[in-house]
DNA sequence: ACCTGAACACCGTTCAAGT
DNA sequence: ACCTGAACACCGTTCAAGT
């Protein structure tokens, strides 16, 4: 076993030049590798924990590095975004059931977001181009365009859905977000949101009338309900402007 | 003129110990000053120029100094956001043009976000609590029940206006506050929407036909369109629930 | 060409010490 | 009670130097 020279057990004393955090041998730097490792972060940590240090040391390297292949942080984020876009799921077009079928990208889309915590908070103020980004555009304008939806009118149309999924994604992950670390945030939620409403229902009567009359209605979660009455309201307001 | 001590000219080489950058003398500390200082610094700069070691020496004094009177940044920024609401003036309500009222506040809001740059950002994701946020959303619940709006409407359709004026409000400033500072802002965003135009037109046209056929809607600006059209559409969507 | 260490110019927040 | 200096543990980005 010990004659071959190059079988040697290494020294106790002889440590690597880096000792590197993971166990993983050190794959060659690409973007790819950058975006997924960025992406895991955002997963488990949210945004705020994605830092060009972080996403460095994770990867055994300085925040240096990453430069050469990503040109700065905000591209990050957006190549996160689209990689996030790619997971979205896009229906074939059926011209009899546009706007159901509308309803379910938009279902989609949130779906996808929120998987990936805070990442809607990068597509609020970005104008799309990344190919997933796009691909789902061109395929919620096809929809429309199939429906008698007037080119204007759909042009706007994709901006205001994609607008109120933003801040309907940024919204539900926020409150979690923000809980401190070793909570159990859904406890913590809960917990706020009764805080909230117990603020509510003690104020002055005679200047907040009706929200100390419907607080609790003002506080009752119900995530899914908010969302599905704003994208009901687009997607009929939408339709409203079709040629029949 | 010298014969009383009190009069000398104190000798140049006694410095004050701490050498203000503001002339103005300095006042005591006060939250409200703090808050009028963050206020300042975010119309001139935008919400990331707002930080606790900025205002501090805007105000002569360490970081450390405001946490007597503020209790962190975050809280800061919603004192900042309510300051902001109380600019937003509210109509009388009158049952009989509920609509229009209410589009009316919302246009008032956005107005007031629009003047202070992007502290439409702290609006996203904070559950309004401050007395002015507060006046506001009372409003918008009192125009909706005069007009027949049914109670889990009306809270839905609160949170559903606020976060499409959020969401425009940051839009419509994230471009300006990110263009270079010395740039004419205006100029600079012209120059970006005609890139992104010109990329639509240039896409593949078996994979993204509506894309490049309609890029020219697709860019036309025109933010008070996207927000009327939005607006439009969720008052008539609130509208069409409410009992005549 | 790709990677790196070190530095630059920043952050929010805490805390013991001063007045 | 209010304020402060100094420190802690971070940021994004650049750049000259290494391989």
């Amino acid at each position: 076993l010990l004659e071959d020279g190059s079988e040697l057990p290494t020294p106790p004393w002889h440590k690597p030049r880096k000792p590197r955090r993971s166990e993983a041998p050190r794959r060659p730097l690409t973007a790819e590798l950058i975006v997924d490792t960025a992406t895991r972060v955002m997963d488990a940590e949210g945004m705020d924990a994605v830092t060009m240090r972080r996403i460095a040391q994770e990867l055994g390297t300085g925040p240096a590095s990453l430069y050469a292949h990503v040109s700065n942080k905000d591209e990050l984020l957006e190549l996160v975004l689209d990689r996030v876009a790619a997971e979205v799921r896009l229906p074939e077009p059926d011209p009899a059931r546009w706007q159901e079928q509308l309803k379910e990208v938009a279902r989609e889309i949130r779906a996808a977001f929120r998987r990936h915590r805070d990442i809607a908070r990068v597509s609020l103020g970005t104008i799309p181009t990344g190919p997933n980004l796009l691909r789902v555009a061109e395929c919620e304008l096809a929809l429309m365009r199939a429906g008698g939806v007037p080119v204007p009118v759909a042009a706007l149309a994709v901006d205001a859905l994609g607008r109120m999924i933003d801040a309907d994604s940024i919204e539900g992950t926020l409150l979690l977000d923000r809980s401190p670390k070793g909570k159990d945030p859904h406890e913590e939620f809960g917990h706020y949101v009764r805080q909230v409403r117990d603020y509510f229902a003690s104020l002055p009567l005679d200047r907040f009338p009706n929200i100390v009359a419907i607080a609790d209605e003002l506080t009752r979660g119900g995530d899914d309900d908010r969302f599905e009455f704003s994208l009901d309201i687009l997607v009929r307001g939408i339709a409203s402007h079709a040629e029949r």
